[in-house]
DNA sequence: CGCCACTTTGAATTAGCTCAAATTCCGTGG
DNA sequence: CCACGGAATTTGAGCTAATTCAAAGTGGCG
């Protein structure tokens, strides 16, 4: 659980039980009080409203864009994406959801969805009926809290993501991504060592704001340097053996020259 | 300083009265209900609360990142932006704030503010404590909404942002910039079919995601093709005869070719 | 009037895109 | 088991939209 450190000294080692392999430098616990909090606040949700759950596959559509809103959904397990169309024709992964993060606030302003939520693996969402959740929260205001940091959690996280989209170059937003995911994982309580992508280059670059090709290109200089490999076969799984390094590419990304005088 | 144009075949036509030129084309009372929204909430608030007002002037910082979270803020008067600092230096203007939107959402869930909120304009926020808003919620469900669909409204709007820079080229995207300022204008229940920019084109430039003089670029084009105008005298007001001709601008910037066969 | 900050416009440069070809992966059916 | 085919990925090469660099032009204001 306590990762040996920057350099690799850890064999592949079964990924069976062992989990939880973070690196955050900073506070080497912090991971562990961001998944206490996911997890503290799934509880209290299943206690107060006993949600019904709803299992979902990959491809799996939970609800589409203009579906009158009614539900909110949190995730529990999986990996999910949100899917803007526009009326002409633009298509454009929004946002990517992990474990603990609700899906569906943007409904409640419209009175409908204006994305589609997919479900990029096998997962499970827990479905909160809107009216029944502002009626528990008349009785518990430990329920309304959780739902505004959530929504509060959103707009910060949107504005991340909007601040990589404007001030970082492609190279450092691939790194950054992946960054964002293993930080997610690590929050859900699943080992962050070590992702696999459930989407493709296209998918990835359509949300980055770039094409598959310079998708493709990044990964292979973030290999090329070190920072992250590739799983023996499968492009998809990307272990990441120290997520600080994630970080310091993006720094090196940013003082291109700079550095020698 | 007007090219004779490609085309021209428009005079100059006076421009005097005949105000809230509004041109949505599905809905000619669109504008108006919107308007009434934002009227119907700021009276809500104001009956329920009594909000401490607070007069800005353009450069006033209400709140600055780091600062912890204690009140949210409605606009009353005036224009916002939001202004974001990252650990390693990069600024960015991260969303721009009309008549009737909240200010400081992203704090619910930190405890801190992450932006500050700097006023581009004279101005009126109405200062909302947090805690007294949650008190204030128990006795009127109708304040709960507000502010549930206030932040909805936001996540949506971020969202709209996002899809811009993904999908649109720079020329678009300003487009895009001055239509959603337009829009807002209107829904603040002034005129629209004129902008008194309170932004130099580097602050745009780094709102849209590119430099000062693609802004401008972009602006000399729009005024070329005869989307917009400039006032006289000072390029920062600009005149909109017609908002439905931004929207199709965009759409001319996505279609670049594909029109002949 | 003259300074200063902002804006416009042009010319050269480049990051990222498009197009194209080769390679790998994976499921499917013989 | 292997061959086959389609989809995803990688990599190269040229192209283009946008950036950078540079030089005027404009407006506001003491």
């Amino acid at each position: 659980m306590l990762t040996t450190a920057p350099v690799s000294s850890r064999p592949p080692g079964p990924v069976i039980a062992s989990c939880l392999a973070n690196s955050t430098p900073v506070d080497e616990h912090a991971d562990l009080r961001a998944s206490r909090h996911v997890a503290d606040t799934l509880k209290l949700l299943q206690d107060r409203l006993a949600p019904r759950r709803r299992l979902v596959h990959a491809g799996d559509v939970v609800y589409g864009a203009g579906e009158r809103f009614s539900t909110l959904y949190v995730l529990n397990a999986g990996f999910f994406k949100m899917v803007n169309l526009t009326a002409d024709g633009r298509e454009q992964v929004v946002s990517i959801k992990f474990r603990g993060d609700w899906l569906g606030f943007d409904g409640i302003a419209r009175g409908t969805y204006s994305c589609d939520a997919v479900a990029m693996d096998t997962g499970e969402v827990w479905m909160i009926r809107y009216d029944e959740l502002l009626a528990a929260c008349r009785d518990c205001p430990a329920l309304l809290d959780v739902l505004h940091e959530a929504m509060s959690r959103q707009i910060g996280r949107d504005r991340e993501s909007l601040m990589s989209l404007c001030t970082l170059p492609a190279d450092a937003r691939v790194a950054e991504f992946l960054r964002y995911w293993a930080d997610s994982l690590a929050r859900s309580g699943l080992r962050s060592d070590q992702i696999m992508l459930r989407m493709t280059r296209a998918e990835i670059g359509n949300y980055l704001g770039m094409t598959l090709e310079t998708v493709s290109r990044a990964l292979s200089k973030l290999a090329r340097d070190q920072v992250i490999r590739f799983a023996e076969k499968g492009r998809r799984e990307i272990r990441i053996p120290d997520v600080g390094a994630l970080s310091s590419f993006v720094q090196r990304c940013l003082v291109p020259v700079t550095t020698l005088q």
